[in-house]
RNA sequence: GGGCCGUUAGCUCAGCUGGUUAGAGCGCAUGCUUGAUAAGCAUGAGGUCCCUGGUUCGAUCCCAGGACGGCCCA
């Protein structure tokens, strides 16, 4: 007879092979159409919010796994929430307005100069295209499984959204926060334009390298001998700068000089002149032989001193700065804050005007002085000249760099100062402020704070204004009276009704009347007639101010309690947010900031579409799932930078497959079992209490990894319990569930601690494998799914009796037990018996087992011994063990080792076996 | 060039406040099983803990310098 027949085997049709890329999309199917996360929201609801904001993502282009990775991990926590019973409320974002959608349309539209095409309709255009890759976005996003309220996310170009801006700014206005201001922009004079980083490349040129004299008078010279403690001197006392562009020199307002590095005052005939020590030799050339060294001083202790123009009739003042190197000339730079980003900031922190001699076209104006009306180029050959019969030149020569051109015209650029609006960070004390509010943040990693700190200390003025079309306008106004750019709260409130009824282009297609409060006049002159300005304001702002936008309101609460993105965003949105949230709502619109690491490719570099390394999410997915890449999401480190391809999926593959097949061994053993068969826990075998016990142990050790925001930990803690369940617990109770008769109490206890486990394994994994999670719930019999409709509807509550340590360290003591009787001879195939010689304290343990732990040791008999010996501290306290050839024959049916025999018509299995196929026969 | 971060077995990672034969999973090799079977179980081989100095009785862990890699800036 075949008694393969006879035993209960596992039954189940949830496969072992996953096919994620075929079955991913049903499950999105069913989740939508049960309204899983919708529901659970609600059911939640009066338990109180827990909020992770999102970061808007750009809408341009798919998402690529560093955006895969990120979003991963915002819905792990998002899902631990939900199983946690918080109102989980994930409102996703795009950010839609911007020079990258506004670029991308014009190659679109073949459009070369955008002052050529009508701003309202550029601006239809450019929103058609981001709905398109919000589209495309929000549907790979979906396919990674994310919950969300994908239906209704928020967008920067929203009506209502774009209101919210605008009376952001008219908050800010009302404070005094906001001023129009110079700023240093790069500038073609060809095409009469800003131009943005973008729109840069750089190019070869020959420009004239010139070292030039700042020469002191009688006064300043002294107070310079002494600065650098040099002896009395009375000739020419100089700081020799170098620059490579001659006509900035007319809106020179200072010389920066590096804080930390050594200068020397060096005497050189009968003069003497000041450059960085290290740069004296190269500096000084030829004339450095007989050079020298009248004294010496740091950088920082020359701070505040000043020297003569070399041409105009002012003085230009000493700085300090650290951007300035020892690398080329002279360790002292020319400083024009109107001509160039660094001069200008430094110019700022200096308060030094900021001569901006140079019109749209390039050139001179009457602030140049004697240049006025000469092109700046053919002004350096004049300015060179002029130095040179002044005898302010030290040198000449021609010299080949790199310099940025115009993208479009090819010409070189210039740096220009253009007047822009401004948020003060100083004015309130906001910069000190935010700095402060940081400490009631948590930060993830720790040294998150120190960075985010170092970010607003280094933050210059904002500047908010961008000359372009695509985005949100700033409601200033020039008064045709006397010329003055006004933003006035009022105003901005006006605009701002009028934007969230009919969209932010009205700007552009409503007269300025309509924009104007009753008896609005000038501040400045009193007249009433004004004109729009065409400025959009910064993406960073409109980023900025999502917490405004979409918190503290429908549910939601302000602030939110995590927001989570890479880590260059302690410089973008995590800086904005902040800054918007103190000036606005005197605190940081956040609890928690945690910032994920990068994607980079297998070999550690980043990833690469011309190396072949870029992959982009939706490809991933399509190849190879999204619970396997979540999994690998899991699998590293996020704080730090990651690696992927296709060599480290196919690992985590593997792991994977572990995971489901643990799944599938439990599923596949609980076909018969009905809910009114269930034993309670204090009635099951020990063996199996005691897995219901590890099993709350971890899923309680778990949930304290994502409560740390650890989901690594995590990952650690379930690829650990899935090993030990399955060598120890499912091998131990193959036996007792196969051969038993089917309603036996040993195999119902078995069958109820593998339902619990599965539960709550299922339950550890669902936030990360939320696609397998729900599959193998799905394939669970419905009776035993206690009426909760999906995976999503259980909770992470395991019984917090504490306690556990005993548990586990049976556990524990077990696994070992095990391995060391493994490391002799396999056991599992019953042949043996087995004698253990145990510590006193190891019998008491493991005693209460009975033959739970026979089962547990895969043998056929067990007999313990109490040590008379107090035992070393060996493992799993045992003393001593032989293992002996199992008593009796191998049951045909069962595979123990037993007496056989006793039932005339099965001679070849034991008697247990055999009452169960009588029992069998009967019910036939 | 500056700021910040990282560097532990082939790969992904653990290693608490300095003292362990430095661990796990995956892979690899070997064996068992064929009643989880394109599965399961066991055993084993893999490491100058990036390098160089220093502190210490003792350093993967602390300090300094360097190399390599990354992010943000310049």
């Amino acid at each position: 007879m075949n008694y393969r027949e006879t035993l209960n085997l596992p039954k189940t049709g949830f496969p072992m092979k996953a096919e994620l890329p075929a079955r991913e999309p049903q499950w999105l199917q069913w989740w939508r159409e049960h309204r899983t996360y919708e529901r659970r929201l609600e059911r939640n609801a009066p338990n109180g919010p827990w909020i992770l904001h999102d970061g808007p993502p750009y809408a341009n282009g798919d998402l690529h796994m560093g955006t895969f990775f990120n979003m991963v991990l915002k819905d792990v926590f998002v899902k631990v929430a939900l199983l946690d019973g918080k109102y989980a409320k994930f409102v996703p974002g795009w950010d839609m307005h911007g020079l990258p959608i506004e670029y991308e349309t014009l190659r679109h539209l073949n459009i070369r100069d955008f002052h050529t095409i009508d701003p309202l309709e550029l601006r239809e255009q450019c929103k058609e295209r981001a709905l398109f890759w919000l589209d495309r976005q929000r549907e790979q996003r979906i396919r990674m499984g994310n919950f969300g309220l994908f239906d209704r996310p928020y967008r920067t170009i929203d009506p209502s959204f774009e209101a919210t801006i605008v009376n952001a700014l008219a908050d800010l206005a009302e404070r005094q926060q906001l001023y129009k201001g110079l700023r240093s922009t790069l500038w073609c004079v060809y095409d009469e334009t800003a131009l943005a980083e973008a729109e840069i490349e750089y190019e070869n040129r020959v420009s004239p390298s010139i070292f030039v004299r700042f020469t002191a008078t009688r006064e300043q010279r002294e107070r310079i001998l002494d600065a650098m403690g040099a002896v009395r001197f009375d000739g020419k006392v100089s700081f020799l700068i170098w620059t490579t562009t001659p006509w900035t020199l007319p809106a020179n307002a200072a010389i920066a000089l590096r804080p930390v590095a050594t200068y020397g005052l060096y005497r050189i005939g009968d003069e003497a002149v000041i450059v960085a020590e290290a740069l004296a030799q190269p500096a000084l050339g030829a004339k450095f032989a007989d050079a020298v060294r009248l004294g010496r001083a740091q950088g920082a202790q020359l701070d505040d001193l000043a020297v003569r123009h070399p041409f105009m009739d002012r003085d230009s003042v000493v700085v300090l700065a650290d951007y300035v190197d020892l690398e080329t000339g002279t360790g002292v730079v020319h400083t024009a804050p109107g001509h160039g980003a660094d001069d200008f900031e430094t110019g700022l922190k200096y308060g030094l005007p900021i001569f901006n001699p140079v019109d749209a076209a390039g050139h001179f104006t009457a602030e140049a002085g004697p240049y006025a009306g000469t092109s700046i180029w053919d002004a350096n050959a004049k300015i060179v000249e002029d130095l040179e019969r002044s005898g302010a030149l030290w040198s000449l020569q021609n010299y080949e760099h790199s310099y940025p051109h115009c993208w479009r015209c090819h010409n070189p650029v210039i740096f220009r100062a253009t007047a822009q609006w401004f948020l003060a960070m100083d004015q309130n004390h906001l910069r000190h402020h935010a700095i402060d509010a940081t400490d009631a943040v948590d930060y993830t990693p720790q040294w998150g704070r120190a960075r985010q700190r170092q970010m607003i200390e280094t933050h210059p003025e904002w500047c908010l204004s961008r000359q372009r079309t695509w985005g949100t306008p700033i409601p200033s106004l020039v008064c045709l009276g006397c010329g003055e750019a006004i933003l006035d709260a009022r105003v901005a409130r006006l605009a701002a009704k009028r934007f969230a009824q009919a969209g932010a282009s009205v700007w552009w297609s409503d007269p300025v009347e309509t924009f104007l409060p009753p008896d609005f006049v000038c501040p400045n002159c009193g007249t009433t007639r004004f004109e729009k300005e065409k400025n959009i304001v910064d993406i960073w702002f409109e980023s900025g101010v999502t917490h405004l936008a979409v918190l503290g309101r429908d549910g939601l609460p302000w602030p939110s309690d995590l927001v989570l993105e890479g880590g260059d965003q302690f410089r973008g949105w995590f800086r904005s947010s902040l800054i918007t949230g103190v000036a606005l709502k005197g605190r940081a619109p956040y609890r928690r900031v945690m910032k994920n690491g990068w994607v980079n490719d297998e070999q550690g570099r980043p990833m690469s579409k011309s190396r072949g390394t870029g992959i982009e999410a939706k490809d991933a997915m399509a190849k190879w799932g999204a619970d396997v890449l979540r999994l690998w999401a899991a699998s590293v480190e996020p704080i730090d930078d990651v690696r992927f391809g296709p060599n480290i999926v196919e690992q985590v593959g593997r792991v994977y497959r572990n995971l489901r097949n643990r799944m599938r061994f439990m599923i596949s053993n609980l076909y018969d079992l009905e809910a009114s068969d269930v034993v309670a826990r204090d009635a099951m075998e020990p063996l199996d209490r005691l897995a219901c016990n590890v099993a709350d142990a971890f899923v309680a050790s778990v949930k304290a990894a994502y409560d740390r925001f650890e989901i690594h930990d995590a990952y650690l803690e379930i690829v650990d319990f899935e090993n030990g369940i399955s060598s120890l617990y499912f091998d131990a109770l193959k036996d007792p569930l196969y051969s038993r008769a089917a309603a036996d109490p040993r195999r119902r206890s078995a069958q109820s601690a593998l339902l619990y486990v599965l539960q709550r394994f299922l339950v550890a994994l669902a936030p990360v494998l939320s696609f397998t999670a729900e599959e193998a719930w799905q394939f669970l019999p419905e009776t035993l799914r206690g009426g909760n409709e999906s995976i999503f509807d259980l909770s992470f509550e395991a019984r917090h009796r504490g306690g556990f340590e005993s548990d586990l360290r049976l556990w524990k003591q077990l696994r070992e037990l095990r391995a060391r009787v493994a490391a002799v001879a396999s056991p599992r195939d019953f042949e043996a018996q087995l004698v253990l010689e145990l510590t006193p304290p190891a019998y008491k343990t493991l005693q209460p087992l009975g033959d739970n732990l026979r089962e547990a040791l895969v043998v056929s008999q067990l007999r313990l011994v109490q040590s008379e010996r107090a035992g070393t501290e060996s493992d799993a306290g045992v003393v001593e063990f032989a293992l002996l050839p199992a008593e009796g024959a191998k049951c045909a049916r069962c595979w123990k080792y037993r007496a056989l025999g006793n039932d005339a018509a099965h001679p070849s299995i034991c008697d247990d076996c055999a009452s169960v196929v009588r029992a069998l026969n009967l019910s036939h």
